[in-house]
DNA sequence: TCCTGAATTTAGACTCATCTAAATATAAGG
DNA sequence: CCTTATATTTAGATGAGTCTAAATTCAGGA
């Protein structure tokens, strides 16, 4: 039960740290100038604070080569996405919000959440392991339920799966996602995938042949397959 | 629907200044250093450039006499004051969270609610119009609901009345009134009351002499009674 | 009316988080 | 190996909100 010990500023820069790791690898200062809305001396600034915090650094900063968490910073970053992710699920389940906009608002009250307030939520939601968007969510200690899944991109042609997660947070691409039939444990079979990050062709469900949608690469790759159980039988060795 | 244009810190000075007009006729420097756990010297800057906002006076500075709250304060105050009685009832009636504890907590998620939010919230709750102690909830546009009530203090001895408001925040104080029964909605009588504001015995309820208790003047000015209704009728010239 | 104590305001400094402009480091290609 | 585009960092400024210490104003009593 790590205190959060940091301003909201801070959490915001934990988390997005995390999250970049967790996406592409790795943190440099443009890409949390980006995705923080600041400009990129504003991020230098930062990140030397969280370096230099007098409880212990929160991150390790490789001057020129990005940036990384220290335990400390991890625990921060995993207490938010916790917060996060269970107010999202409690917004969608509780309050009805649509599923395009439980992040925004999830994106402000995960800062100021008390333990007991999380802790009520968890139980009333029966403790749940993943959020609206199959993001997964953390343990109070931090423990993240492991679960295998493979990028729609990668799937072979002809493989048929379930949609477990999508890895994505802007509202306007969710709602056409949803407009198109592609939430959360809808079945999709593969039909043709260009190579090269190209369009990738999927059937929705069990239905005909106008359940049929063309995505792009870039849009594909956010959504997350879990195989379905023949499939996962037959690509064991 | 006033889109609340202002920061945190502001929306609390707003609010309490509000408060202190309702509870005390006017709003010091002291005052409202003492319920901010500010300064005095901060409450000053504060309220400047309350006064100077680039869109228009909040407050009104009467320099040595106090603050006073412009029309477009009051909406600001009035917004916080929904979200945050709101918030108190949400979280009473849908997560359980103690009476005496969802003060605090509503302190801190008042100024991060979104409108939708907020409407959600009432429509679930039923657009009620008090909150778990008996304040009311401001309409959407800033309307309050009035209700005739006097203090405890102010009963005459003899007299029964329904608690219907108890006009006191601080946890370890609900505490002790609910432990001795006094809660909302519950029926008391006065059976004496020291002048001066001195000690007020009640009986709580319909119990018997073990459901008479002492209570502080201090103590008992805090609890808002509607008349019964016999009493209400006795009342009327 | 004057004096004194308390409340209030002014003056000046500090922290946090941001910015712009300028300096510097890195990596990639000729 | 040098050059250049781009990323990063440094330097210095700003605004919000707070503080302490000192000056000022008010109000009540002698």
């Amino acid at each position: 039960m790590p205190l959060s010990p940091a301003s909201v500023a801070e959490q915001e820069y934990l988390k997005q740290i995390y999250l970049l790791h967790e996406d592409e690898g790795r943190a440099t200062t443009q890409m949390l100038a980006d995705r923080l809305g600041v400009k990129p001396p504003s991020v230098t600034a930062m990140i030397k604070r969280l370096a230099e915090d007098e409880d212990g650094p929160l991150v390790r900063h490789m001057p020129y080569h990005g940036v990384d968490l220290t335990e400390r910073g991890v625990a921060v970053a995993l207490e938010m996405l916790r917060h996060h992710r269970l107010i999202e699920l409690f917004l969608s389940e509780l309050l009805g919000v649509p599923w395009d906009r439980v992040h925004e608002e999830a994106d402000r009250l995960e800062h100021v959440l008390s333990e007991d307030l999380e802790e009520r939520i968890a139980t009333k939601l029966g403790n749940p392991t993943v959020d609206p968007h199959g993001d997964p969510i953390p343990s109070r200690e931090g423990v993240i339920m492991p679960r295998e899944m493979v990028r729609l991109t990668e799937l072979p042609v002809g493989a048929t799966g379930v949609i477990s997660r999508i890895d994505q947070q802007e509202g306007p691409v969710l709602q056409y996602l949803a407009s198109l039939g592609l939430i959360l444990e809808e079945t999709v079979t593969v039909q043709s995938i260009a190579p090269f990050g190209g369009v990738v062709t999927v059937r929705v469900g069990m239905g005909g042949p106008d359940s049929v949608h063309a995505l792009g690469g870039d849009l594909a790759k956010h959504i997350l397959i879990a195989l379905a159980c023949d499939e996962a039988e037959g690509s064991r060795r």
